[in-house]
DNA sequence: CCGAAGACCTGCTGGC
DNA sequence: TGCCAGCAGGTCTTCG
């Protein structure tokens, strides 16, 4: 389900409900999930208090008095507030105030304590990036434009949904050198990037199979997809059939008129 | 640095 | 109805 939109929502889902709460209990389930160790990452989570919830790219910080719970969400995951746990469970956090689950069919989620903030690999976020930076981080880039978008460590927080999109909104082809785009285009391409992932979040993310927020609640903004998942399908803009192609082993949705190497 | 390929998991859809 | 191939909002590692 995973990328910045999807994350965005459900951590405002989840931040009112356990900020300041007290963990009685973890539980994994899963030994894919903390790939660090279980019984460390249930005992280092007991009687933990959250002082705070952030997101940084797809990944969810949940601080804590001592140390730092670690989410990421992967393909399937959903955290739940207050639901019953069901076969996917992967973790239960037991508050005072009630329950927070780790839902995640695929299991590529992760669901880790860290006594000591690990070191970032992720890039800057996608929100929180200014254009001088973007366009200087371009520089010397070789690869094609939209892999790079999918590079957390390049940026945090784009994954194949909205680089599609913004890609398309930026009029860009995707396999374009990143290092060759014009400051103008890559003014362009950044400026997408923000007013499509604004929009995603205003519309609580996309809901292609699973996405749902800490209440079970589905995003909309799917139905806004202008060429993500709209293979064969008129362009919105000019009516020439989208494209798919696999780029970087990705599928990669185009409008092949709109968007020119 | 870059891209391709394969892994890791499980479920769903479409074609035959 | 049944089976199989292909696909899926992500990331890692290895190799050339």
């Amino acid at each position: 389900m995973p990328e910045l939109p999807e994350v965005e929502t459900v951590v405002r889902s989840i931040a009112a409900h356990i900020t300041g709460q007290t963990i009685r209990s973890a539980a994994v389930s899963s030994a894919r999930v903390t790939r660090n160790d279980h019984r460390s990452t249930e005992q280092g989570l007991a009687a933990a208090r959250i002082v705070r919830v952030r997101r940084h790219g797809k990944q969810i910080h949940i601080e804590l008095d001592r140390g730092l719970l670690y989410i990421h969400l992967g393909m399937t995951g959903n955290l739940l507030w207050n639901a019953a746990p069901g076969k996917y469970t992967r973790a239960v956090l037991e508050l005072d105030n009630g329950v927070l689950l780790l839902n995640d069919i695929r299991q590529f989620g992760r669901f880790e304590y860290y006594a000591e903030t690990p070191e970032q690999r992720v890039g800057p976020d996608a929100l929180a990036l200014d254009f001088e930076t973007f366009f200087a981080r371009l520089h010397g880039r070789k690869s094609a434009i939209k892999p790079l978008l999918l590079n957390q460590s390049f940026i945090g927080g784009v994954g194949n949904i909205y680089a599609d999109e913004a890609l398309f909104a930026a009029r860009i082809h995707p396999r374009t050198v990143a290092a060759r785009l014009s400051e103008t285009r890559a003014r362009r391409l950044f400026d997408a990037i923000l007013q499509v992932l604004e929009a995603a979040i205003a519309r609580r993310g996309s809901t292609i199979s699973n996405h749902v927020d800490a209440s079970g609640e589905k995003g909309s903004y799917q139905s806004l997809h202008a060429v993500y998942g709209r293979e064969g399908e008129p362009c919105l803009r000019c009516g020439t059939p989208i494209r798919r192609i696999v780029l970087g082993q990705r599928s990669t949705h185009y409008c092949p008129r709109c968007q020119r190497v």
